[in-house]
DNA sequence: ATTCTTGCAAAGCCTTTGCAACTGC
DNA sequence: GCAGTTGCAAAGGCTTTGCAAGAAT
């Protein structure tokens, strides 16, 4: 895991602070409260189902269709970034967290994060030169993790007992 | 667009040789060769939908449920590579064209391809320190081309009159 | 009181699949 | 003729949405 980056709001109140600056001010109620903490109080990826299940878990029960609905919200707040990998999306913690990318496991699904500012250099030279205004970007690298690769190692080598 | 790389064989044949080198040997029907001709005559990137319609507009009819099928043939094949965006996958040639990374412009959806040794290097040497084995990556980079920034601009100065 | 949020169930969207008819080899 | 392919329509998986009931300010 990264360090975190410093921040002056909790994710509770930096939640707030957007939803009152909505053009229609919108509410802050128990379940999306429940979220926010559950989410932040933790730094796993996750996604809408996985968050759920161990909301459920832990005795905090919200709709299949609020979860959908705050998800969006906290993306929109900044709380959170959406990560497109395959059929589901995964989100991650956004606000409090710095800028990096994603080595993902195949065989384990694992995510581990790194922090390259080379790379993004690179990217912004790239976009320069295109004439191209960055927005952000997503760069997921699939491979095999090291425990994984270990892993299927030692089973080559039973293999050829 | 990039520049071609080198390569001996056609489409098609590079396909004919995927097709009876599987394990149960596959047939190259004539839909099948209607499409890879098709997407190898051009050099866009296309979803299973705009595919179909641009096919029906050459009078050249599959039904959907192949063209799925067919796709999925094709990125097995190494000639295609799928990009997975947002909620539709898109398709790019793979066969023949240099391994690239891509500019996605959020009002136009146009996709700029570019190349950077440089940060395929960066990538390496990233999964190294984490004991990764890379197999592939997807790297896209969201935000405004140079001609939507421009129509951008001068509406900007439109509205200030 | 008014306006936003919730939950349910239904719909949406893209993609996959079961099955009977068909076709390449 | 056998094994793989096609098209249809139905099902699948994830996400969104209409609506009536409920809750926040």
């Amino acid at each position: 895991m990264l360090n975190a980056v410093q921040v002056s709001l909790t994710p509770e109140q930096k939640f707030q602070e957007y939803l009152s600056s909505r053009p229609r001010v919108q509410r802050f109620t128990g379940q999306q409260k429940d979220m926010v903490r559950f989410i932040f109080s933790s730094h796993e990826h996750f996604d809408a189902d996985s968050l759920l299940e161990e909301m459920r878990k832990a005795s905090l029960v919200v709709s299949r269709a609020t979860a959908y609905r705050t998800l969006t919200k906290l993306v929109d707040a900044g709380l959170l970034r959406r990560l497109v990998t395959g059929s589901r999306t995964t989100f991650e913690h956004d606000y409090g967290y710095p800028q990096h990318d994603h080595l993902r496991c195949m065989v384990c699904s694992k995510m581990i994060e790194f922090e390259n500012p080379e790379l993004e250099t690179k990217l912004k030279e790239v976009a320069l030169a295109h004439g191209f205004q960055i927005d952000k970007h997503s760069l997921i690298v699939q491979g095999t993790c090291a425990q994984c690769k270990k892993a299927k190692n030692a089973r080559r080598k039973l293999d050829l007992i």
